[in-house]
DNA sequence: CGACCTTATGGTGAACTTAACATAAGGTGT
DNA sequence: ACACCTTATGTTAAGTTCACCATAAGGTCG
């Protein structure tokens, strides 16, 4: 149902107001190909170079780890890693593209949104 | 389970990708005082000065609506609309603030987030 | 061969979100 | 009195997401 837990009125001050600001890259659907989640997901296979290793540094499951990248090939239509028995799993070259690509828009989204929202309520 | 439709590798060119942006204003423990979704129901409040009219208007049932504000209420500390049974509903002074904040808020993030996406992906 | 690593899926159940239905009650106009 | 507008909630169904458990199978090392 709803309405979250109650908050007593502020007498008369400013009211605490956060900005929260998500970026996400979806395909033409709507089906999501990156977002802050699987950002952190390709970053920890980069370094890892394993799903099983990466579900343990995120405190995932194998499971849902490796069913967000497979959504995330679905949805951008092309692999971001390639994975064997033996090697493990580690980014494709447009997979490290996409992840790069993504880092940089995320960083520069959220620098400029929080001067928007610095500008229009600290003031 | 998950996994979203399939999509068809795109021969060599570039994959379809779009950016989809949202700006929340939260409050201390994250709770929702504004989206878009809440953006357009104040904004329909101030047109229509009526829950019902613009829970009809914007295809969504009174109760859902009136949960909405509720909640935003709740976590922003003070209303944003005052409702009496004989001349409905209307935003506060203060309601009718943060509307104009967070649409303008909004505008700005949007733009230049479409900025920096077309500098990122375009190119 | 056996223990242990890896990827790869299926299934099931809980938890959370949203939609739909029902009801109550005040006010207004005929 | 009655029909119709409004706000205000409770209840319940349905749908979606996510965590957990189980299984299968290839490969490596001792």
């Amino acid at each position: 149902m709803g309405i979250e837990r109650g908050t007593i009125p502020t007498a008369k001050g400013k009211n605490i107001v956060k900005l929260r600001s998500i970026q996400l890259l979806v395909s033409d659907n709507g089906g999501i190909i990156m977002g802050k989640g699987r950002m952190e997901i390709l970053a920890s296979i980069d370094r890892t170079g394993s799903i099983n290793k990466t579900a343990k540094a995120l405190k995932m499951s194998y499971k849902s780890v490796w069913s967000k990248i497979k959504s995330t090939e679905a949805n951008f239509g092309r692999p971001v890693v390639t994975a064997t028995k033996t090697e493990g799993t580690h980014l494709t070259e447009e997979g490290r593209t996409l992840l790069d690509q993504y880092k940089r828009l995320n960083e520069q989204c959220i620098e400029t949104d929080d001067a928007h929202f610095r500008a229009i309520f600290k003031a």
